[in-house]
DNA sequence: GTTCAACATACTTGAACGGTAGGTAATATT
DNA sequence: AATATTACCTACCGTTCAAGTATGTTGAAC
């Protein structure tokens, strides 16, 4: 799998978060119950959002999260870049991994590069307004 | 990730065989040196291989491995789907998991749909001669 | 100062990846 | 016939990661 829980889960909570945009802050909690994510689960996930400026974040009683960037701002491609790490499809393409021994004269690797580049691509020309607008067809 | 190695030595191995193609067979053990894979995981691998007709195995002293199709002829996509079972990059796509509650109206579920039919013809504009003429460029 | 909410840390459970170990079946050579 | 060689089969193992729980601590509003 490409994509966990953790990005998949950012892009919704953001475009909930969207979607039932005021001035207010809207508590974590009704976005879980709306997407019927765990609680604990995406509070973990929130804090990297927050340091990247999509949403702010108010402690307390009457606190919760408030998108900060318009949707049609935020590039998926940056917000899974973000929550996942990296949308490598082969772990030949991940820094952190050892170099491989063969990549060389690997016949195979220019072909994972080229996949991982459509991939960032991709996701790079889809906004939250258009997962909103419902404008990819699948 | 969505390809492992699995998929990814599968390949090579096919790649291999194509280019020490004799009317031989060819010992696995000799492609595994090559390749630098480990022969009892490659082991394991191969009877898919043999059983949807890429390669022919032939037991015993002067056995192997050989080359059934033209490479030309042998897509990456089939040949992955065989041996990875899904290129699927969402779980949401993969009809061994549950139903996801939220499918019905999930603002995110086309763009996973599209991704995956993306992939899938990727791969399958590919073949095992376009790799080894190194036509992919990276 | 109590309540509510974000934030932090540790832990758990299950599955998967990437392999190893050992044995069995089939084929060629001697 | 015996032996060597090779594919194939089954079980196991160690590590990592996904996904989620549990339990707090910090910060803000009333």
């Amino acid at each position: 799998m490409m994509i966990s829980t953790r990005g998949r889960y950012a892009l919704r909570v953001l475009i909930d978060l969207a979607e039932h945009n005021t001035t207010d802050y809207i508590p974590l909690r009704d976005v879980a119950d709306r997407q019927q994510i765990s609680l604990k689960y995406i509070e973990r996930i929130m804090p990297v959002l927050t340091k990247n400026g999509y949403v702010t974040a108010l402690h307390g009683k009457g606190g919760g999260y408030r998108l900060e960037k318009s949707p049609d701002s935020c590039l998926v491609g940056d917000i899974l870049r973000l929550t996942e790490g990296t949308l490598a499809p082969v772990s030949c393409l991940e820094c952190s991994q050892p170099v491989c021994p063969m990549q060389q004269n690997c016949p195979t690797l220019p072909m994972w590069k080229k996949l991982d580049k459509m991939i960032n691509s991709f996701f790079d020309s889809i906004t939250l307004k258009d997962l909103m607008q419902k404008k990819i067809d699948g």
